[in-house]
DNA sequence: TTATTTCAGTGACTAAATCACTAATATTAA
DNA sequence: TTAATATTAGTGATTTAGTCACTGAAATAA
């Protein structure tokens, strides 16, 4: 990627970004890392501030950690996106860890937390715009709250499903049965079970590695 | 509560209070009302924009609400805090709903949605503040949430007593299970089961309306 | 004092998570 | 091409927490 694809890139992500400097701007660009993350690894884990990651091409997950080990989702980050959070210094206000790993091999644009922070203390619109941008997230966040907390296991699976098939725009989702635990913030075997139901319905065929929904319309009834 | 003591409460409320214009000035203290809200009732409900809530005496309950009733506390608003949740509309990310209710009779003064609105529209300052007041809560709620989905039953009703108590000074806890279930986002029979365990080793003595902590070491203990 | 409401106790049941293990399928190395 | 290893999935048993349906006790109001 070369810089007037990185220009390109930030005045399309960041609303502010005619509002700098030159000096600013020539900053950003000089500064920025441009980094290729192999799928599966841990990028950011809640110490240090890693700072605003813009992701190219590939996802991540960003998630909590319980101390033994459990982990809830709270939003998976894809292209054109961009992770607020992993830059903790520039938001004093938000004091939980959160971990984000690689899901795919990703590239992504990093700009460090410094950088970022010194432009947020000088400029109101920067400021404002990580302020909202990690707000949004908030209210991401409580809707996968709402579900792990008030929905059923079978409804939850049924959103799932349809949501990852229309995301990838096929009736095929190749996702373990471990992954999609991950993503629900549930356990595999509850996750085997129902889906070991649902085929036995007749509305997913299942087979190693990979979930075929078969009849949707009652998939969407389980949602309702 | 006198004009000047509004301006009192608003000047250490609101950070950004001597930048407003003497016109904007003079619109907040003419548009804020003075509400009394007795004990128990509903205040805001996520439909309306009800605005922004200063509690001067009392206590306010913000929390969510499943379709079929069950509810999850986020917080509690005590006298000096605010709530900025309850505006809706000054915070356009903000998208689920929440509800509050008045858990005393409570002395509040309320800013109307539009008023705040227009102001956070015209003055960077006044959006920086309703942004950063509302993603603190995001981490409260983010320590609500750890707590429901990683800990146990025990370790949770702990860690509520000891808090609870420290809040009051106070190692009788006058609370109803219904209330401390509500507030921990749990069940009536559970509460009272484990209050009835925690009896049995002698680490607290449960009457009716009421919770005295006995050993508050072994309680300490338990919250690790 | 009685009636009503509020609060707490309890057994039975259910959902989901956890544990401990087996089996099947892929992948890698010899 | 096997054999070895790793990954993925299946399953019964157990535990935890939440739900349901009900009883009884205590407080408050009529």
């Amino acid at each position: 990627m070369n810089d007037q694809e990185l220009v390109a890139l930030f005045e399309r992500t960041f609303p502010f970004w005619n509002k700098l400097s030159l000096t600013d701007k020539e900053t950003m660009c000089r500064t920025a890392h441009q980094v290729h993350f192999k799928k599966g690894i841990n990028i950011h884990d809640g110490n240090e501030c890693t700072g605003v990651i813009l992701v190219k091409s590939g996802s991540l997950r960003l998630y909590i950690l319980s101390e033994d080990g459990k982990e809830i989702t709270l939003y998976r980050i894809f292209p054109g996106e961009m992770c607020m959070l992993s830059a903790s210094c520039v938001l004093e206000t938000v004091t939980f860890d959160v971990f984000v790993d690689s899901e795919e091999n990703s590239d992504c644009v990093v700009i460090g937390g410094c950088i970022f922070e010194d432009l947020s203390r000088r400029m109101s619109e920067v400021k404002i715009f990580a302020l909202e941008s990690a707000l949004s997230r908030f209210s991401d966040v409580m809707w996968v709250m709402q579900q792990i907390l008030f929905m059923s296991m079978d409804k939850r699976l049924a959103i799932f499903l349809i949501d990852e098939s229309a995301k990838r725009g096929s009736d095929v989702i190749s996702l373990t049965h471990e992954q999609i635990a991950k993503y629900m913030g549930s356990a595999r075997e509850v996750v085997s079970r129902m889906l070991k139901y649902f085929s036995s319905e007749g509305i997913v065929e299942v087979s190693r590695g990979g979930i075929k929904i078969i009849d949707k319309k009652r998939l969407r009834e389980l949602t309702l």
